[in-house]
DNA sequence: GCCAACGTTGGC
DNA sequence: GCCAACGTTGGC
């Protein structure tokens, strides 16, 4: 039996980076992640593992693509860089603090899955995303609600 | 170890 | 642009 495939959301900004842009590149480092509980969620995901690229500050927020784990955690260089945004004094190159892993584009979903229509989807109670003030920008998901969240948006990955 | 102050996130 | 919610920092 093959091992068990975890899901999960990833936030982005799309000004920053798009669904678009991942499709354009193919995949990316996603560093930048500065949170403890976010950071161990990034540590827990395992190759093939699917993602559902969530568009953050945007109009309208939602859901708009699906991303696979590539790369499991290894060391975001960019905490050792003090010309970066996201540079951290305190990290230690022996020891480092923060963690990254690679995804690669897998779909834009033909239909953005806006935030309300997560809301009122009973289907999806319990999703974190939904909860006010949820600000966790790596998230764990259900494999039904990942499932759901693809058929909203007409997704063809399959799960 | 408490908690006020501060900075950030992100929906609206 | 506002501000609620949350995480982090640092004085004590």
């Amino acid at each position: 039996m093959a091992p068990k495939r975890n899901y999960w959301l990833i936030k982005s900004e799309p000004e920053v980076f798009s669904i678009q842009a991942l499709r354009r590149d193919g995949k990316t480092h996603w560093e930048g992640v500065r949170n403890y509980q976010a950071r161990n969620h990034l540590r827990a995901m395992r190759t093939g593992d699917l993602v559902l690229f969530y568009h953050s500050n945007a109009e309208p927020p939602g859901v708009a693509g699906v991303a696979r784990v590539c790369r499991e955690a290894y060391p975001d260089s960019s905490q050792f860089d003090p010309r970066s945004d996201y540079y951290d004094s305190a990290s230690k190159p022996e020891d480092p603090r923060w963690s990254l892993v690679d995804v690669e584009f897998v779909e834009e979903l033909p239909e953005l899955v806006p935030l309300d229509v997560l809301k009122e989807d009973e289907r999806l109670d319990g999703m974190l995303v939904r909860k006010r003030g949820m600000r966790l920008s790596v998230q764990p998901v259900e494999r039904e609600h990942f499932a759901r969240v693809l058929k909203l948006g007409k997704g063809k990955t399959k799960v």
